[in-house]
DNA sequence: GGATTTATTTAATGAACGTTACATAAATAG
DNA sequence: CTATTTATGTAACGTTCATTAAATAAATCC
């Protein structure tokens, strides 16, 4: 069925993997296809014939990351038994992931295409991840309204707002160093609003 | 004693700030010296001749930012009589001036040399320019503890961080087409969280 | 006035960019 | 074995990149 022609002489995973480093490392416009060539152990032909373009290679670069670290990221969040848990967790694991020990530091969706409109398509799609992060928050609190964790008059778009804002925050604190603790420490100080944010009617402290 | 020579036929605050605009709405790497002259209105020679290099124009460009844009910024901070009150105004101030309503959205410095290495010294300059700005949340804080509005066992480090954090999420909710009242929303969540920060030797809830 | 200094325009520089022809190599199909 | 299909390496494609040489224009100095 499969395999006719010359078998491809290179791991498909493990050279998106390398790109995904490169892209994730220097953003689109800084990185060439000479450093992708290199990083992937390939000549350009076979980039393009695997991939298609340089652009499309760091849409799956993107994609690629979504699946691997966004699931160390997302993951205690999905189990987390309370909306609260689930949010400490969020935080939590983005503070042991994002500095950068084994790989580049910061979220690769957060920090992607911030700057580089040089392809609209890319910054698109890195627009559209980041606002999943914050929908997935949203639906996990709209449950915790339903389940009687949370009063009915809560601002969950408020709440939901905050928290990925402040993970978003943590990905350019860890592009700038910011070690597991400093992150924890960010996290946890933000975990100190929950009181004042889950007050029913209550306006916030700060109106 | 001045004005030797032909004259410069251009504004060169006027060409500099033209140039910040492009820097600051596409990023470095992906913005060329051909855009540059169009935006400046003048040729590549005389772009060198009074900037020096590329590299050379951003850091202009970021400097010129510095003390145009921060200024509305952190005015209201150094102005505000309570360390609560200059944090409040911060945030505030970034949420009526990072929406890209007449300008690029979020703040350059923040969105700068996040992804592109391509020139060290560049990246540096945005770390340290980052890094002044918590360094200033601290210093309030302390003052605040040295005048009695804060009690002597809060953590200084972990409060500005955690609202240094914030308010560089900001500008990527902004970046991402969030407008003034969301991030005043972001702004006012964040403030929810002072009460259980200032507290005394209270380890924060979320420990 | 002529000499000097600085800015501007035009045009070109070599290098690097992303991308692709082309010939060759390695597999399966018949 | 021959034909077909796919991947690879080499080498080139035309374009764009940041930067600058050279000639001209406009000001001051003496």
């Amino acid at each position: 069925m499969s395999a006719r022609g010359r078998p491809r002489a290179f791991d498909r995973d493990a050279a998106l993997s390398a790109a995904m480093d490169v892209f994730w490392r220097k953003g689109f416009s800084a990185t060439s296809m000479a450093e992708l060539c290199e990083a992937m152990g390939i000549n350009a032909p076979s980039l393009y014939a695997a991939f298609g373009s340089k652009a499309d290679l760091y849409e799956a670069a993107l994609r690629h990351y979504g699946q691997a670290a966004s699931c160390a990221v997302w993951g205690g969040f999905k189990a987390a038994p309370t909306a609260r848990a689930s949010i400490e967790a969020l935080l939590m694991a983005s503070a042991a992931n994002l500095p950068g020990d084994d790989h580049p530091a910061g979220c690769m969706v957060t920090l992607s295409a911030v700057t580089e409109l040089g392809c609209e398509r890319l910054g698109a799609l890195a627009v559209q991840a980041r606002a999943e992060g914050e929908a997935q928050i949203s639906a996990r609190l709209r449950r915790a309204v339903e389940d009687g964790e949370l009063p009915a008059g809560v601002d969950i778009a408020a709440i939901a707002a905050f928290y990925a804002c402040v993970q978003h925050g943590m990905s350019i604190e860890a592009r700038d160093g910011a070690d597991r603790r400093k992150l924890e420490t960010i996290a946890r100080a933000a975990l100190a609003a929950w009181p004042g944010l889950t007050d029913a009617g209550a306006p916030p402290p700060g109106a």
